[in-house]
RNA sequence: CGGGACGUGGCGCAGCUUGGUAGCGCGCUUGGCUGGGGGCCAAGAGGUCGCAAGUUCGAAUCUUGUCGUCCCGACCA
């Protein structure tokens, strides 16, 4: 793309509402931008970030023989007395009504359109396993929202959910589902720690947690410095220094973000909602449910906060919006052919963005620091000879090499 | 929902204590000079001071109400 077209409205200071460094850093390279408390209008940049992070999340649960389909973020209220929810969820349940004063709510979550989408289908076990996720908005009336994509009101998240015949089949499911999502996040560049936790509102009988460490994240975490125990510190009770309990190791509390959470909900919606099937022994039985959420709008923020200084970006390459920012120290009629045939060229490999704004070199170096892509070449007082200077910001290191030696630095 | 704070050109802020009709930086427009890390000079444009009521000759400033936003906590995942 070329910057000059692309909308990308940086900032030289960050709004006042915005408090932690990733907040403002996503306001500051024209990431999102608030449109109330809890909700953000994704701005291109910050889109193309999400939607990486959707194609990665597609593949590892494409691959493990699940299907995508689409649910309606509107619901109405009968589905949610099926389940028994309507009168437990609370004002976190976005409530509204049509015009014939007909009840609805904004999905905080999909438990309960699930179950009747598939409940007519799965009569037989030869019909299970299934698993069907979406990408979908999500809503709900949070106490108080903060800390930007943090805890929103409105916000991006995956949501899987699997129906088997058997708790063998559930737990084979729920183990496949964790190594998919440490294999998610870890792409995304982000590492997590998994913990056990309580299964809350969703309801249900197992529940764990997936954790990226970071100042600004809402639970205390204890974990081991040696093995992969990882627990909530209100369940724990361990402390700074104490012995593992699973090994020769030492505790360490910090903070995390949670991004992903995975459910074994057994039978609480198949029995209330009556999605039964019958069984290998011709009994009629509910179908045994998990859910897996995977929070997108948030992995993207602790990425941020992961991935930044107090004024710069560095995508982790899986995700960034664009590998390559190429900046022309100046354009000029006569450079104008060679740098888009450079951008051409690139392009044909590589997501590219070119800073072709009729900007100060400065300026451009301060936006580019500041939207975080991985690669950089300037083109600089070299260029009319052949030669670019490129930067691979992850290892700061930057040579001046030929334009036609290009695009093998880049392998990514 | 309890506690705290803030709403003033697009963005960040000052002015409010002690009422007299709005200012600074950035950005924007035009011209010139510049040209490898958010340039300089000059001339401009842009604001019902969140909204409403009240006090007053007069309100950004005082009072009350209301809406919005942020932070701490509780809540939730």
């Amino acid at each position: 793309m070329k910057q000059s077209q692309l909308f990308v409205p940086t900032l030289k200071e960050a709004p006042k509402d915005a408090e932690v460094k990733s907040h403002k850093l996503m306001a500051r390279a024209g990431l999102i931008k608030q449109t109330a408390a809890g909700i953000y209008t994704y701005l291109p940049l910050g889109l193309r970030v999400i939607k990486n992070i959707e194609a990665i999340i597609r593949e590892e649960h494409d691959q493990r023989g699940c299907s995508e389909l689409l649910m309606p973020a509107l619901q109405p209220r009968d589905l949610w007395e099926e389940s028994g929810r309507w009168g437990q969820y609370g004002p976190e349940l976005m409530r509204l009504k049509d015009r014939k004063e007909r009840d609805f709510c904004l999905g905080p979550t999909h438990e309960e359109v699930i179950t009747a989408v598939v409940r007519d289908y799965i009569q037989s076990y030869k019909k299970l396993p299934l698993a069907l996720y979406q990408i979908q908005t999500k809503f709900r009336d949070e106490m108080r929202p903060r800390f930007g994509l943090m805890r929103g009101r409105e916000f991006i998240m995956k949501d899987l959910y699997t129906f088997s015949e058997s708790r063998a089949d559930l737990d084979a499911w729920y183990q496949t589902m964790k190594i998919a999502y440490t294999t998610i996040f870890n792409r995304c560049g982000l590492e997590t720690k998994i913990v056990s936790s309580d299964t809350g509102q969703i309801g249900g009988d197992a529940a764990d947690e997936f954790m990226v460490m970071s100042e600004v994240g809402e639970d205390t975490i204890t974990y081991c410095d040696q093995c992969d125990y990882a627990a909530n510190q209100e369940f724990s009770g361990l402390s700074e220094g104490d012995p593992c309990p699973n090994c020769e190791g030492t505790i360490q509390v910090a903070k995390g973000i949670e991004v992903g959470n995975i459910f074994k909900l057994g039978t609480k919606y198949s029995e209330s909602m009556n999605a039964y099937f019958t069984d290998r022994s011709g009994h009629r039985q509910p179908v045994i449910m998990g859910c897996y959420g995977l929070g997108i709008s948030r992995t993207l923020m602790a990425a941020v906060e992961q991935h930044s200084t107090d004024d710069s970006l560095l995508w982790p390459k899986a995700i960034t919006p664009f590998h390559v920012h190429v900046i022309p120290v100046k354009m000029t009629p006569e450079n104008e052919d060679a740098i888009l045939s450079l951008y051409n060229n690139l392009s044909r490999t590589y997501t590219v963005l070119l800073d072709d704004r009729d900007e100060r070199v400065g300026v451009k170096f301060k936006d580019a620091d500041l939207i975080g892509l991985p690669y950089r070449v300037v083109l600089g007082k070299d260029f009319k000879d052949g030669l670019v200077e490129f930067t691979d910001r992850h290892t700061a290191e930057t040579r001046l090499v030929a334009v036609t030696d290009l695009p093998d630095l880049l392998l990514l």
